[in-house]
DNA sequence: AGCCTCGCAGAAATCGATTACAGGCTCAAG
DNA sequence: CTTGAGCCTGTAATCGATTTCTGCGAGGCT
């Protein structure tokens, strides 16, 4: 291990020069050409332990994120990743799997690691980032609101988004359209389901059919049992509105597997379905900004890390809408 | 920000007593109390930073990977992480994109900060990873073999797999078999296209049609374009054998976006597919265990760590074959 | 009684960087 | 010629833990 004691030595100058030529700081000329020569033979790389230990701020920054097997979070962690590494961090990512007691640990290392910053999508509706604001750490919310914390938060609107993919599905002519959203405690399922409703109450001038709306987890398994469950019912739905991309998958995988196409069952999808094995235009599915969404927290990491004050923002993307040209006929060819 | 000193102040003792509590050494059980009690009230937690720096070793495993959009990669990395945390240490993930230069940093900041485990799947064939053995840091390479370094491998055994791939769709009764693989500098694309070719040598009486090999990138997008390329020959191959899951799914969007289906053109992936939206037997594919592979490469890892030396091993897991009933058929209800 | 061993606890060194402080030098102004 | 400002540079403190070394006191053995 070479450290700065042996590039001072080889230069023949002290620690303090050679720190001080590495970071920048004033140093003649000459002794700044020793210490280069000294630091590049030896192929010196500072320890990065000790000059977190020193300056309290590691060059670390933590992604949090509830499942990695999503390719919507993976989508976002490169967003996060691109803007975070251009500006010398690295990014680190830890799964919780959705397990809010993983996460507090997870959150405890990244705190006694003295990272840089940290990026949060939240597990629960009780993710506390108190510690990291009374230390100064930058902290911002991705995906999913931080209750109670005075953080920067960049979310997809998705109240609009089920709008959309409700109003995609009664544009195309279905007149009974359900709904699979994830879990309650998480508000991104909820505020889709909303949206989902909204519309149905816009547009519907008879009372709707009761237990229309389903919670699976957000998982292919949840999508698939809540589709089963609609589609065994004695008056099945003839369209679902599915809550979000995994949940997509597996509403498809039981529409497949019933020999049936979403021209059968219309079927809408909050969210990318990026490994589908279906031409883009087989369905209409609003496409949520994932990419996006995390380089606008990597720069607002970025910001606060860089010393921004003041309360926290709000970022709502939209998402968009991407129908295929006539969905009913879509599978038809 | 509570220290070991305030701790040691509130008991009454010194810091060294409150560090040896800590890690259960011998202690009078009187003073022992003193230090739980005083460490308890003031939510003491140890600065990993520092205690790294003392003990030259964190606890922190990384994991390099070329694509964290890849399921393949993200699901070996819950298989990793299962392992390690329940060790106790914390698994941070790195994902390079495939650029070795990435790569490289990323091994830097994981040496510079003194990590105590890697598993890398390597981006390239000349990942460099002689400082970590130098400094006795655990190594597994994991999917990929890393040339010129010892170290414990854990492996799909990909050859077997092109086999099984290319012997389901001659099973079928398809005759013109084509492979669309990885580039050429990455083993696993090579072993799966060498597997492919020995079966085709073996059953085939007749000389074989030039051209049905082809290197995409193991995207959707290189499976979408050597698709395309291979079914506007003028001589069309009758089935595909897909060399890793996204190329599959580029395969499979082609064939859809044509109205075929796979009863048309034959294709069997290497690989699953977890979020195809297709049922599971609409095609044949050869599974790949990969949790069970992160899940080995975590138990060598740890197994190193522990201390255990000797060469590196080798861990060649099989996939496994799961075709629909008649593939020909599999659509057509 | 005297000596040795053993166990426990504190003082201080250590890990490898950054940085506050102080000393020395040069140069310009008075 | 003297004084002060300014710029480098080195010495040493510092970050917060772990661990070696040293010393103290109790207990056992001869």
């Amino acid at each position: 291990m070479v450290t700065i004691y042996d590039v001072a030595a080889r230069a023949g100058v002290s620690t303090a020069t050679v720190s001080r030529v590495l970071n920048g700081l004033s140093v003649s000329a000459d002794r700044a050409q020793l210490v280069l020569d000294a630091a590049r033979e030896l192929n010196y790389t500072p320890n990065r332990v000790a000059r977190t230990l020193r300056r309290q701020l590691s060059e670390l920054v933590a992604l949090v994120i509830p499942d990695i097997e999503n390719p919507f979070f993976t989508s976002l962690a490169r967003g996060v990743a691109d803007t975070a590494q251009q500006a010398g961090y690295s990014v680190v990512l830890c799964n919780t799997d959705g397990d809010v007691d993983k996460e507090r640990q997870f959150l405890d290392v990244a705190l006694s690691e003295n990272i840089a910053g940290l990026v949060l999508a939240a597990a629960g509706p009780r993710s506390d980032v108190a510690e990291f604001r009374d230390r100064g750490r930058a902290v911002v919310a991705v995906d999913r609101p931080i209750p109670d914390a005075d953080v920067d938060t960049v979310l997809i609107d998705n109240v609009g988004a089920g709008r959309m993919a409700t109003r995609a599905l009664w544009d195309a002519g279905f007149r009974d359209v359900a709904c699979i959203t994830g879990p309650v405690d998480i508000v991104t399922a909820v505020d889709r389901a909303r949206g989902w409703q909204q519309v149905l109450d816009e547009v519907s001038d008879r009372p709707r059919v009761p237990g229309r709306l389903e919670h699976a987890d957000f998982r292919v398994d949840g999508g698939r049992a809540c589709m089963s469950h609609l589609l065994g019912l004695p008056d099945p739905p003839d369209a679902v509105v599915a809550g979000n991309n995994l949940v997509g998958v597996g509403a498809l995988q039981v529409l497949s597997e019933r020999g049936l196409s979403p021209a059968d069952v219309g079927i809408a999808v909050i969210g990318d379905l990026p490994f589908s094995a279906l031409s883009p235009d087989a369905l209409p599915f609003v496409s949520l900004p994932t990419r996006e969404m995390g380089t606008a927290a990597g720069a607002m990491l970025l910001e606060r890390i860089a010393g921004h004050a003041g309360p926290g923002r709000r970022v709502v993307i939209p998402g968009e809408l991407r129908a295929g040209e006539t969905p009913r006929a879509a599978t038809s060819a």
